[in-house]
DNA sequence: CAGTGGTCTAGACCACTGG
DNA sequence: CAGTGGTCTAGACCACTGA
């Protein structure tokens, strides 16, 4: 047997979902019944809806009373992951990301990034500054802040040779949620240094914390991006709440 | 009797709803048991958790095996039109939306904007230029292009009045979905000079497309805020997808 | 250990869709 | 009309939490 720690309902959705990515059932089409769900996967009604209720929320399924789900049309609309890594993104779009890391230190944080982190006054953090490319030349500038518990990690890490989020994740970390924060800024000195700007330039901000499933703080970033190479867009209905993608800007 | 056509797990979470709104339970507090809700709710413990699981996917409450539910830190989170609506935005945040109408045209589009509206090469926009207010002062900028269809009820709406989302809606246009673009861009001299900053300032620019139900383009709108009056913020999670809210900036 | 939420079942009735 | 999904029930077993 497998590893029976999946629950059913689970194993179902992943596997629709797999049909569906591998082209069994294309945009438009018609899925099969509740009840012959059921039937397929001698499960009982309410786990084959489990299991559809989860694709219906990531949009991958739609449908009405009286008549069958039917596979959406896909939404620009990016993983967890895909939002969460450059260089997940990076890929997803068809670029190579890079990174040249100019400092990695060990310090006490300033009010703003402690607040963020919600330490103790005392308590020191492990700062990142990274530049981060695409295709070799500069697109955002990373000033992110750890807890030492999180940060202590990166001293065995080689921070130049690719996503963070992945390692921390395969050392265990529970990055689960983030929240995300997007304005503008003016490049100041070293934005302007590493991005090759003017001094005062508009950047596109993104300020995230991300935390653990129960709410631990594991991280405070700062990345500031050359606008004319990025940007986010999302869609809203008034029958569906905002979903979100960073995209790569068309060219202008 | 009430209303019967509600289902009786949403009438659990309108009830959930409010009570965290006013106050009952704090956030961090721990929340009834589902049995003991069985109980109060008079209803059946798969009911309860189906309200339970609306709240939890809209961020109201969390909590994990074995420990009840708790309010969770309440996350910002905007409806369809509140987002799509300066002026509701404004209420939301408790301060009081202005308006103030620079120019009302009818003319020709340039390509890009044809494009987004998918025009006829010799088809005629409205297009609006219509500076916003918060509690008076300049916060953002608004150049938005209307097919005529659409843009001719402008002329009979006086729109230093309020909410041109609100007057069409009412009017029966049907403003269904929204594709938002965020990014940064430098103060033109127009920008410079109504929002009252030096040209190249960094602004913050969403451009938005507005479509019916049926998919047929109904605005296209450039706003250009004044980063520190407004920004936006997203949450995702490796469970869920993410919510979109524009919220008001901290000072900074 | 008792109490909680996570999963699952089997069956029921209703509202809606299509032929 | 038959078939579909939407709602609801009653009961079961498990995994996890905290006293």
């Amino acid at each position: 047997m497998e590893n029976k720690k999946q629950p059913k309902y689970q194993a179902l959705t992943t596997w629709l979902r797999q049909e569906i990515a591998s082209g069994t059932w294309h945009e438009g089409d018609v899925l099969p019944s509740e009840a012959e769900l059921c039937a397929r996967a001698n499960a009982s009604r309410g786990t084959v809806r489990h299991a559809l209720a989860q694709l219906r929320s990531e949009g991958l399924i739609a449908g009405g009373q009286g008549k069958p789900p039917f596979v959406a049309q896909q939404v620009q609309s990016q993983s967890f992951t895909t939002f969460m890594s450059f260089t997940d993104w990076a890929r997803s779009i068809g670029l190579e990301a890079g990174q040249d890391t100019r400092e990695l230190a060990q310090r006490r944080p300033d009010a703003f990034v402690s607040e963020q982190l919600e330490l103790d006054e005392d308590a020191k953090v492990v700062q990142l500054l990274r530049l981060r490319l695409l295709d070799g030349s500069p697109a955002m500038l990373e000033r992110t802040s750890f807890p030492q518990e999180v940060g202590r990690l990166l001293f065995d890490f080689d921070t130049d040779s690719g996503s963070i989020f992945a390692y921390l994740r395969e050392q265990g970390v529970d990055l689960y949620r983030g929240k995300h924060t997007i304005d503008a800024v003016a490049a100041d000195e070293v934005d302007a240094q590493l991005l090759g700007v003017p001094v005062g330039a508009p950047l596109l901000r993104e300020q995230r914390v991300t935390a653990s499933k129960s709410g631990q703080k594991l991280e405070f970033s700062d990345d500031r991006y050359l606008p004319h190479l990025a940007n986010f867009t999302i869609e809203n209905t008034s029958e569906q709440r905002a979903s979100l993608s960073r995209v790569r800007s068309i060219a202008g």
